[in-house]
DNA sequence: CACCATTGTTTCTCTATGTGAAACAATTAA
DNA sequence: TTAATTGTTTCACATAGAGAAACAATGGTG
């Protein structure tokens, strides 16, 4: 598209569809066609056309009334076969329940997938005070504590990309600094486990620590969430120390034999 | 392309690349270029061209070892998305949760789409021996209680279709003859609720209620599934009470307001 | 180690397909 | 009523995508 050259042959009626359906969003769920048209650059008429075939197949769902598109169930199916094809999910399962149970606060399974932390896996606390994140949802890594894990133990490449792009202020402790976020990652990467106190959120904490795989490289980040009050800086410690304990009996679960 | 030709403005790389995606299931989670071409009747080199545009967008990702693909994040991102915008989803979480509570059993939350029965929403619950559906999942509708529920109360056309479409045997006791299953509705409709022992799997049980919107149209079914030995037949309808007034409360979080 | 068998990607040519402008509907607004 | 904004369809043309075959890359197998 605008970096490489040789991925120009890339179906171009294709491509346009998914950059359509990657667009949908929560906070755009539903759209019209014009809408679509003008955001993404694309003829009225190409729009037209290009959802109808995804309705066909049931991506898009088009309400009657309103004649706005919004995402269709065949996209629920696959995150089923997704879920359960990824053996991450199977094996976590039983733990974050656990884990959930011990600490009173939402667990979360994550990974990283280009430059965003994004949520395979969530157990729910049974706390009314909830509804911060979803399976799906993707965050910048260098302010949640799941991402600084993933980033940590990441080769310098990814973490380059990340600075290059910016490191965005999103609430009052965000790293924005990238010397400080080097340091920062040198302590997670030292200590085990990465906390994040009001970094993306207002009044929200996060612990987490790595999943390693058979290899004994890092490919997911185990992490709880839960209000600052309900997690205060003296806690932090002994919860990482059970968040890190958990993360290593999934990896366990994964074929991981700790070495040293 | 072969069969309507009314449908037939419809863009076929596109088609194709949905048709791909959607051939994944939870039996076939990867697949090669070559098994996709033969399993579809796809060009060797289509496939290749498109499973690269796919990638390239995150819908698929390529295993590079065993160069295998297998349904990429963005697809869990696009189904956090789906969840999220969709309203029956919010209302009806603390009533799931609930009612698992007080029965013990998983609860769902499912919709007609084209002949299936959809489970939009489960939660689990704590017991050890739990079931393998999963969100996503889809199902014949006139052997699970849901879809029975589902059937009941929407039109004639949509139960020709079912019935056209053949009434296989799952189990024992699936019901296979038309007659029987208009007569099984017809009770479903007078009572409120549907029961499902041993239709679909051997040794489950499930029992749904119908959720209205502000129309008072079914839109959803809300059922709890276990095994049958937890649910006797003697406490069926018990249970049955239960679910029904939860989906109505669900229903009363939709607008619905209850005429007669 | 050479052999064949299978695989995935690339090249190439040509046709069919998808694009965009404009015409046409169908709503909605003024 | 007219005007404005939308979604769909028509149409003609350029081009993008399909298919055959060549190529490359593996992987068995004897």
């Amino acid at each position: 598209m605008e970096t490489n050259n040789q991925g120009d042959h890339y179906l171009s009626s294709l491509k346009n569809a998914l950059r359509i359906l990657n667009s949908f969003s929560m906070d755009e769920p539903e759209k019209k066609v014009s809408e679509i048209s003008s955001s993404l650059g694309l003829n009225k008429s190409t729009v037209s056309r290009t959802m109808a075939t995804l309705a066909s197949e049931g991506f898009v769902y088009k309400d009657p009334e309103t004649k706005k598109y919004r995402l269709g169930l065949s996209i629920l199916t696959l995150s089923g076969v997704v879920n359960s094809s990824m053996d991450i999910y199977r094996e976590s399962q039983p733990i974050l329940n656990e884990l959930v149970e011990t600490l009173g606060e939402t667990a979360h399974i994550s990974v990283l997938d280009h430059l965003d932390v994004i949520y395979l896996h969530k157990v729910e606390c049974n706390h009314p005070v909830r509804f911060l994140t979803h399976v799906g949802r993707r965050n910048p890594p260098y302010c949640t504590s799941s991402g600084k894990v993933l980033l940590a133990f990441s080769n310098e490449a990814v973490l380059h990309s990340v600075i290059e792009k910016g490191l965005d202020k999103y609430s009052k402790n965000t790293i924005t600094d990238p010397l400080k976020l080097h340091a920062n990652l040198r302590e997670v990467k030292k200590n085990g486990y990465a906390s994040s106190v009001e970094e993306l959120l207002d009044g929200v904490t996060s612990i987490a620590a790595p999943i390693y795989d058979y290899k004994g490289k890092v490919i997911a980040a185990l992490s709880i969430v839960g209000p600052k009050q309900r997690i205060p800086s003296h806690k932090i410690q002994g919860i990482a120390k059970k968040v890190i304990s958990a993360g290593l009996e999934i990896s366990r679960n994964m074929g991981y034999r700790k070495i040293d």
